[in-house]
DNA sequence: AAAAGCCCCTGGATGC
DNA sequence: TGCATCCAGGGGCTTT
């Protein structure tokens, strides 16, 4: 479910409230993609000092190491006074002396992971990899191109492989596609320094106007009060096969690429 | 090095 | 109503 403006929401809609606050206890429910790596009961008298952001983990930095958390395809966020007995999917609560952070994530493909700083092995494997934030001046387009030239796969999944820029998932990567009129299977080292200058700027608007409307809502996302998104309501393509496209009014169509779906205009992405 | 497949897991929608 | 099948917003890992 949550590509970077989802992630990015979560973190807006408890980040300032957690900030400062001292740790009393910690829960697990059932394992999630990875083990914690540390006693929950070790994180009680520790205090948060920031939430922040890489790619689609939150980083939760506390004065004694950090929490890594991801939210993998079904995981949400809530930040809460009072926590309710744990539901079925609640797999990770964290009771803190300005309120309590729970995980709920139904296909567990979700994650909390404790490392004592950034350059532990654990971090490293998950963040190491990872490309360049694309709300960031580091997306800039000589980089970018460069990156692109390198790649033979279809411009779809190289965006949507994380190492070049981060955050892009399966919703926002037709959408940005579409808004710079790239057909999603053109191998990304053929696009020309203008295509991925339009390219950069879409990506870089589609995450902005979704991180605005606060986020996307397709089956279960909310933020951390429980609020959904509005930016599916305005996609331009994703899961829209067969409807008329926004602009020109031919069917919007859907391909499989990396056993996952595409959606592109065939008139408006013609290359 | 890069690309392509394979999984992890649960629940909702669809079809018979 | 019940059951089988397919699909889903991610991404690390293994195999080509």
């Amino acid at each position: 479910m949550p590509e970077l403006p989802e992630v990015e929401v979560t973190r807006l809609s408890f980040a300032s409230r957690i900030a400062g606050a001292r740790i009393s206890s910690a829960r697990l429910g059932k394992p999630l993609r990875w083990p914690l790596g540390c006693d929950p009961a070790q994180l009680a008298g520790r205090t948060v000092l920031a939430v922040r952001r890489r790619g689609k983990y939150l980083l939760i930095d506390l004065d004694q190491g950090l929490l890594l958390l991801h939210l993998g395809m079904s995981g949400s966020v809530s930040f809460t006074d009072r926590l309710p007995e744990p539901g079925t999917h609640d797999h990770f609560d964290l009771v803190t002396s300005r309120g309590s952070l729970r995980l709920n994530d139904p296909r567990r493909f979700g994650a909390v992971v404790f490392a004592q700083d950034e350059a532990a092995p654990q971090a490293v494997k998950l963040l190491g990899g990872l490309g360049v934030e694309p709300l960031t001046a580091e997306f800039e387009l000589e980089g970018f191109h460069a990156a692109l030239k390198r790649r033979s796969a279809p411009i779809k999944q190289v965006l949507l492989a994380g190492d070049i820029v981060v955050g892009v998932g399966n919703i926002y990567a037709s959408e940005a596609l579409f808004l710079a009129g790239i057909r999603p299977t053109t191998r990304a080292s053929r696009l020309s320094g203008p295509r991925a200058a339009r390219l950069l700027a879409a990506v870089r608007q589609v995450l902005t106007k979704a991180v605005q409307k606060g986020g996307s809502t397709l089956r279960d996302f909310s933020n951390a009060q429980g609020q959904s998104g509005y930016f599916q309501l305005e996609a331009m393509v994703y899961d829209r096969a067969g409807q008329p496209c926004r602009t020109c009014g031919t069917a919007i169509r859907m391909i499989r690429q990396g056993q996952r779906a595409t959606y592109f205009c065939p008139q408006c992405q013609k290359a």
